[in-house]
DNA sequence: TAGCAATATTAACGCTGTTCATGAATTGAA
DNA sequence: TTCAATTCATGAACAGCGTTAATATTGCTA
């Protein structure tokens, strides 16, 4: 029956959107099935009348986060022609992102995040900021700004270099400050930008 | 007295390696005070007169991991006179150092690690990895592979891009085999060394 | 309206970190 | 050596955790 689908659906929808609500005002460690159960408005054992377990629902709300990560991502704009400008603002507002929701990176990276339920894994996308910046640096390589050779290569070190400058910043031994990140982020670009090697 | 100093010292240090080997057999996930307390011969309420609390404990236990890390990295030694060579060995060598003690990574740098205690801190140094690769960089530019002005920014995209691969091949969502991390380690040097800008 | 199926709930289990009162052991002085 | 004082190890207790099973309540159908 649709109508009983719809309604689980819905339900599903109350916890879910309970979780991230939880992990974005007080952050992921304070998660827990009995707060997200208040949260929703039912009893605690009730989600698991809808989810198999904890990790199958955080797995839910981690889907969330990256579909708008990817909401956030889509919505840069180029804000000149310059194609190394347009690169930089997607890194900048993937880096942004993560710094004004800290909770999210904590969840999505460091926290308990089991390895994701079957039904999860076949909806995960690889890397979306990866797709994202591979159109951007194909205009580079239009550009002559990178040759063509170079764009994989130049692609796979950004994507490293930016997930590392943001694992030393939110590491518990905080050596990383934010003006050091943006600084770091903005100099390794364009020092990996002038790295065509034409031959 | 010292010898009240000394004997103090001594049930700390079964405390601390109670949990580093609990770590790196079980995981940080199974670390508990009691399985700790255990380990070590006592009750689990006498911890809590040599640590302030469990954090305090895992900082410790942190701080000889570290500590194991800078030993391994010491001894690399160069296998030619290729500067590149010995870059590339000992990146490889952190990098193999957490793919065979996953333990530690997901403790170091994904765990329930709280900000260090004061005591600890003092003892933390900014990273091995950096100071240990900055000499081998400096030995580069003196066989004029990289320029001079290049060393530091080099470092820091070397650095930073390491940290990013490892973040990606043990985020939650494993898009990243082991083979996969070792090329692009191989590469990602490769094409960075190869970027010298004379000018 | 009666009965059945689906769903929500409470109780319980074995964990967790932490605190506190208690008891044992060790130390230093008389 | 004996006694007092101090240090230290300990188990009980507390509030919280994820999860399961039995129970209560709801909603639908005949």
């Amino acid at each position: 029956m649709n109508k009983k689908e719809l309604q689980r659906e819905r339900i599903r929808r109350y916890f879910i959107d309970a979780t991230t609500a939880i992990i974005k005002s007080q952050g992921p460690a304070h998660i827990s099935v009995r707060k997200v159960a208040d949260a929703a408005g039912y009893s605690y054992a009730t989600i698991y009348n809808y989810f198999s377990d904890l990790n199958d629902l955080l797995w839910h709300a981690a889907l969330d986060f990256i579909e708008e990560m990817a909401q956030v991502l889509s919505q840069i704009r180029k804000p000149g022609d310059d194609p190394v400008d347009v690169l930089k603002n997607g890194y900048r507002a993937y880096v942004n992102y993560y710094l004004e929701n800290p909770s999210v990176f904590f969840f999505l990276f460091r926290s308990q995040l089991g390895p994701p339920p079957e039904e999860v894994e076949e909806r995960l996308q690889s890397s979306i900021l990866g797709k994202q910046q591979a159109l951007v640096l194909q205009e580079c390589v239009s550009h002559s700004i990178i040759a063509e050779h170079d764009q994989v290569p130049v692609g796979e070190i950004l994507h490293d270099m930016v997930h590392g400058l943001l694992l030393m910043y939110f590491a518990a031994r905080r050596e990383l400050s934010q003006q050091e990140l943006f600084r770091r982020l903005d100099t390794n670009i364009d020092f990996i930008m002038q790295c065509t090697h034409r031959g």
